[in-house]
Order: structure tokens, then sequence, then C-alpha cells
DNA sequence: GCCTTTTGCGCAGCCGATTGCATAAACCTT
DNA sequence: AAGGTTTATGCAATCGGCTGCGCAAAAGGC
């Protein structure tokens, strides 16, 4: 009734007892009587006693805070990897703290002063798509903060990181589309100074050259990879001379639009043109016919990221070399890339 | 080099000045010269000196953090909500920690307490599905921390709250639909102790009894709203020796359900049975047809949540007296409605 | 019954930043 | 030149909890 807040203080006064042992009373100490730990406990519950956690914190060196930082929570993605993290995370003894970039560098670099002056432990992070270069980075890894990136990650860093094979996703979605028969594949891509866009991109040039089928640029378009992007990029397609006969976006975003647009010139799906998406979003399975995509496994990948942090802060940080963590990708067949009728 | 970390008195050590100086040319104070703020600020900045904002936050009894406890985050709702609040709550100088209760009280229970240890300044919250009682949140009022309830509020409950107008957004899709000429109306409805489920079947009622239609329990379908849940409802309604001829389910999800099942029997939509779901989920203008659905304002629910909780915080706590606001939703029609050709 | 060991608790400094009050130097004022 | 201001800085307490060390009382040993 007299304070708000019950402090240590106030139960160490009422009980007649020092701080010091209220402190070690809380924490279970092996060095105080049982009858006074239960008193203290009896009286904590009736002052509805709530740790300070700054102030515990400020003495222990310690916040128990992991900052969280992504370009945008809204889409299937980026939630479903925070739900990861927060899951590890808290499990842990770790609350988290979320940040977004917005996709602006200038707001990442100011999130990343936010999140070191709030004392968090260590920072997972992808990297807003204007990033281009590391050195807001930097002053994290001098005070030898904990680092993890995850599915965006600047090329040729050493640093810890958790990524999806997104070669191997774009190496298999299009080797998928080429044993449906397809032969001329078109391709929706993203910033290639991004690592998941160039590497799907890399991926769906390998698998064509394997399979001895020509890389035609004019069959590449290079875009934001919103669902308007791939009505603009559908259309530049469809107005080739010879049109492409199937399509693989790095983005499901995209190649909704394109499917809109086929749609718009009753175009059949897949039969005129197959599709192949990326990030196996929510509405994939909902669209008609349903779209095939590349699952990226986010809530391992969020986990993935929290475990890796985990053992960083173990590691004294100049024995810790920079791991990496490569989750596989998941190809999803659906309707919009089955031709043949066999499993695929 | 000497420490990972610059405090205050690392500065004040090697310029030769006290802590207090320090601390105030850092805060701009008007009583320290130009001369050796200058001196203060470009050895910060050397030092890359950060400030610990625990050390800060447990002299001023403020932690600048924000507490944010939704059910889940994945969904689109959830997520824009929760945009919606870490934009205004950054303006503000502001963090947000964010818990998620997974639908289950015990978690919520645990969230609450963690969000109290973390000192946050205010907490705003959205029940999980579970929660019949309130005792939790009331060790928050207990400590005067404003709580701002945003959604799902508890019924008859005294407190702040950001709420849709879900009883409008009933009345308003259900007489959309009676306008289009449907009259037997059907309704898949959620859990009743729940706020908004509750109103959305109020508002069904409303305007079914303006218009003079039967209120029939058979054409009322509860469930957990999941798509399911729609197929199973959907399904049942069928089966009716009178089916009906609309249905409004209270989530995207369901009507979705509903979409795949009438789809299944080749029933067409909206010519046989027309849909209207609620919470315009990012695939509801991606399906076929597109979906009729209530915008339920969630960006605009998360910042107002914010507002209040700064009003909150103005006012002292005994002078202020819970508030509520409450949104309008917006009917978006779409196809899976529409079956004049006039506009609504 | 004296000495040693164990048990239980208190003292006081500390974490890093803030802030009211005191102090010293410099500057005016008349 | 003495007194009054202004300006710039320092001292020290404080926020709430943690912890090394010390001390006294109780317990155990012979």
């Amino acid at each position: 009734m007299a304070r708000i807040k019950a402090s240590i203080t106030d139960l160490a006064q009422q009980l007649g007892v020092s701080v010091s042992t209220v402190s070690r009373a809380l924490s279970d100490h092996p060095g105080i009587s049982d009858a006074t730990k239960k008193k203290v406990w009896k009286l904590a519950k009736e002052l509805h006693y709530q740790p300070n956690h700054m102030a515990a914190g400020l003495r222990k060196g310690r916040s128990n805070l992991l900052g969280v930082l992504v370009p945008h929570i809204d889409g299937h993605f980026f939630t479903m990897v925070v739900k990861g993290i927060e899951t590890v995370a808290s499990k842990a003894g770790y609350n988290i703290m979320i940040c977004q970039s917005n996709e602006d560098v200038t707001h990442e670099r100011k999130n990343i002063e936010t999140l070191l002056s709030a004392q968090v432990e260590g920072i997972l992070v992808s990297m807003s798509r204007t990033t281009r270069d590391f050195r807001h980075f930097e002053k994290v890894r001098k005070q030898e903060i904990p680092l993890v990136f995850f599915d965006r990650v600047l090329d040729g860093l050493d640093v810890s990181a958790v990524v999806l094979d997104d070669r191997e996703g774009g190496y298999q979605s299009t080797k998928h589309l080429i044993k449906q028969g397809c032969r001329r594949i078109a391709h929706f891509g993203g910033p290639q100074h991004l690592n998941i866009y160039k590497n799907r991109r890399q991926g769906y040039i390998d698998a064509l050259l394997e399979a001895g089928l020509p890389l035609q640029e004019e069959l590449i378009f290079y875009c934001d990879m919103t669902l308007e992007d791939g009505i603009r990029g559908m259309q530049q397609m469809l107005d080739l001379p010879t049109p492409p006969d199937a399509v693989f976006s790095a983005s499901d975003f995209s190649v909704v639009g394109a499917l809109q647009e086929l749609k718009r010139r009753r175009l059949r799906v897949p039969q005129d043109i197959a599709l192949v998406g990326f990030s196996n979003e929510m509405f994939t399975s909902l669209t008609e016919p349903m779209l095939t995509s590349v699952d990226q496994r986010c809530e391992q990948m969020g986990q993935s990221a929290v475990r890796l942090f985990l053992e960083m802060r173990e590691e004294s940080s100049t024995t810790f070399s920079p791991r990496r963590v490569v989750l596989q990708p998941d190809l999803l067949i659906r309707e919009s890339s089955l031709l043949l009728n066999g499993k695929q």
C-alpha cells in the first residue's frame, strides 16, 4: 500500500533482516535457513514483489535480452522466423526485442544503436534490402556481442549465419520444371546483391545448363518481387516473339502477379505456362491452381539462429570462429507446375 | 581496447573530469561549456561509447519498454497490429518487448510476470482464447502500470481497450448479403466468450431481424474458425434439407474452407452460395472468386493502443478512467458476394 | 568445558548513470 | 577593490539487487 512496487529493501525492513539475506533467500541460496526463506517468500508474495531486472542486470552485467532486427514483420516468412526465435529464446530465459528496419539502412543503423544501448546480449539480424555495407555492424562486433545473420547476408562476410540453401531451391525448382517437359523457362529474380536472390538465380542457371538448355537473358526479369512486378514481368515475357513455357519466380508474390496476368489473357496454368514460386506463403495453397513453391523452413531458421547465438555466448569471442548453418529447402509441388500425372 | 564497452567513468578518467560532467555533457546540459562538451562527444565517438539503458533506467525509474502480449504472431491480423504498435512506440521513444501466449492462459500468466520484471512501462494485450478470468492482470493494475487491451477483451471489464466495432462488421456484412438477395444466410461463429465473435454474431442477428428474416439456429455453426472447421461447417450446411444461399463467417480462414468444399461439390460462388469472411486476410483477394471480407484496421488498432497508453501515462492513474476506442470496420465487397451488377 | 567447525546472516562496495547541492573561478558592478 | 553574479565543474547520494568477506552464534569433537 505504501509503495506501488515493493523492492527488496522493503521486504528486508518489514522482516527486520538485511537486504542481502532477502536477496539470497529469494534466489534460494544454500546459506540461508529454510525458516528465513519461507518467511521471505511469504512476504514477497503478499506484497506482490517483482524483481527488478534492470537492477539485477546492471549488477550482473546481463540483460537477458536478445535483439532481433528484421526488414519488416508483415508477411509469412519473417513472422514465422520470429515465432521460432521467440520460442527457443524464451526457453533459454531470454526476452526478445524486435525492431523493423523497413528495408532502410538508415533505420537499420538507428535500430542497431537502440539494441546496443538496451544492452542486448546478442543480435539476430536479417539485413534490409538497401544495406550494402557493413560498418554499422562492426560496432556490434567490437563490443563482442554475438551477431547472427539469418536469411539475408552480405556476401563474402565472415559472420555467423543461418541461411537456406537458396541455390538448391532454385535448382530443384527449375529441374522440376524441366522434368515436366518445359524447355523455355523464365526467371523472375530479385536484387542481386542479396545472397538469397543471387543464389536462387544461380540454381536456376545450374539446372538449365545441366539439362543442356540455353541460358537466355531475355527470359530473366529483375524486379523487387512484388505482385505488381510479377504482372509486369509476365507481360514482358508474353510480349516476346517466343514466350516462355514456364516461370520460376524467386518470390511467391510476383508469381501470383504472373498468375493474375495469365488469367487475364485466358492462358492456362500449367498447360500453357507452368509456375513455381518461392517461400511457400500461406496463399500458395489457396490460389487456383495452387502454386508450387519452395518452403524456406522459416521457423527452423529462427530456432537455429538462437541456438547459434547460444553457442557463441558460451565460447569466448576470441576462440569462436563464425559458423554457418545451411538449411535445406523443400520443394512443394502443387498444381501450377504439374503437367505429367506421375509423381514429379 | 582496454575494455569491451566504455562507460561514462572511462570517459571521465581519460578526460580528467568528473563523471557528472561527462553525464551532463552527453545530455547537452546547459551548465557545461561548449569546449568540454565537444571534448566529451569526441572521445565518446572514438571509444564507441554506448549509454547503458539499464543503468539510466534504474536511476530514472524508467525503462522505455512497452510490453506487447499477443496470442501469436503468425497470421495477418496480429502481425499488422504489432507493426502499428512498433511504429508509434518507437516514435515515442519506446522499445517493444513481444511475448506470445500461444492461446494458453498459463503461458499468458508467465508472460505477464516476465514483462513486469522487465520493468515495462505499459502492457498492450490481446487475450488468449483460453483466458476466462482476470486475476493475472490485477497485478499489473496494482503496480499502476498502464494496461491496454486490444481486439480481444474480457466482457464487462472496466479496462482501457481498443476494439473494432465487430457488431457493426457483422451487421454490415449480413445486410449486404440481404441486399444481394440472399434470404437463408448461415453464420460460422467462434467461441462466444470472446467479445469479437459474440459481437459479430450479434450484428448478424440484428441484420436478419431488421430485415424481417427468421433467426434459425440450424444455420449457425460454432467452431474454432480454422480452414478445416470451415469445410466441416459447409458440409453440415449443405446436408441440410434446405441449404443456405449465403454464409457470413466470422473468419476468413473458415470461409476459405467453405469455398473449397463448395468447389469440390461443383457449386458456384456467389450464384449458388454467396460468401463473406472477416479480417481481410491477404489471401482474400487471391482466391477465385475473390472473397468479400471485413477489414479490421489492424495497423490503426496497434497505433491507437499505443496512443491510449501514452495518454494513460500522462494522467495519474488515480484520475484516469478507463477509455475505450472503437474503430469502424470496413466492408470490402469482392466477387464472392456480388450477385447484382449495381454497386452494392 | 574449551576449542574447532559449521551455519546463518550482515556489512559494504559495486554495476552505470543521474541530479541536487556545493564550490571555485571568472566576470560584472558601482 | 569588495561584494554580487554568473559560469563551469565536482561531490556524493541514489536507483535495486548482487556478492565477497567477516563475524557471531550454534553445533560438534575430545
